[in-house]
DNA sequence: GTCTATCCTGTTATGTTATAACATACTTTC
DNA sequence: GAAAGTATGTTATAACATAACAGGATAGAC
């Protein structure tokens, strides 16, 4: 099943980040968009912790190889990444994330942890969402769904 | 049952305000928080309609009436009703709407029309959220549940 | 190979959203 | 009416985001 969140979870992050960078170029190339140096490096930026980083946060690390120094080049990446379904924007945050199951078509939701700042997607539960909206007749093409909390290691001892 | 999400359906409002300023009038007085002019003329201003304003759409009205006219006025007002219970914040547009049950205890879900920015508040369907968050550990304070989409009125007509 | 159309990047400038910090005024309690 | 707590006014700045245009790389047509 394979429905652990990760993030919250010890594993192989190495290998976490080479599958998804080879997810990454073959679906570009399979759709015939170009995965440039810029936009290859912002997700690898991404892909190096499972936290969301802002905007600016991806631009000094960018800039500091060289890649960019100004405010669009990093948006630009990032818009892409999102488009093709690489990186999801963590509304709550104003901060981006590495898709952790690239590939597939999917309805993220996202758990926050608040005091580590670690994310964990998981699958979406939007069953009784759309059962309200269709009973309404309202038509939904994209669902945020993000939950702020404690993440199983911060509960332990973090009582305020 | 009257799960009907409003906003997307014709109501008395004038009435609907009416009943909202007062239910907050009676909340602030049980809880011994002061109602104050401010904070009541924001309130109206976001009662007005069923769409979400942004802080400095609230800033210029409260301003054209001589309440405020720096951006820490509307984010105060703002930042109490939101505490409050009066009023919710949507992610997605950085913006608040006038909460559509006030007095109850709620996790919110929103539905958002993108073509005539209504949006419409519904009771959360978080129970599979729930179970995600339980299952992996996670302590969930706070949701956050929109819906992107085309409401009811605007889905005639508007194939774009 | 080179021309051309398209896409990507660099840069300037500005727009939008949000808060820190401190001074002043009001309200409640005693 | 003094003290404590709460709310507002104001300055300044931080943080997030995009419009618009110029230049450079890439890919397909010939
Ligand atoms: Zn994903
Ligand atoms: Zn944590
Ligand atoms: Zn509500
Ligand atoms: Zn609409």
């Amino acid at each position: 099943m394979s429905n652990d969140p990760l993030g919250f979870c010890a594993h192989d992050h190495a290998s976490c980040m080479r599958s998804a960078m080879k997810a990454a170029q073959e679906a570009c190339a399979a759709r015939g968009v170009q995965f440039t140096k810029v936009r290859q490096r912002t997700l690898e930026i991404l892909l190096e912790s499972h936290a969301a980083l802002g905007a600016y946060d991806v631009l000094a690390r960018l800039n500091a190889e060289g890649l960019g120094s100004k405010p669009p080049v990093a948006y630009r990446a990032l818009a892409f990444l999102v488009e093709q379904g690489f990186v999801h924007r963590i509304e709550r945050l104003n901060a981006f994330i590495a898709c952790a199951r690239p590939g597939a078509d999917h309805d993220p939701a996202f758990m926050i942890c608040r005091a580590c700042g670690t994310v964990a997607e998981a699958e979406t539960a939007s069953v009784g969402l759309k059962a309200s909206a269709s009973q309404s007749g309202f038509q939904i093409e994209q669902t945020v769904i993000e939950a702020e909390g404690l993440c199983p290691t911060c509960q332990t001892g973090a009582g305020t």
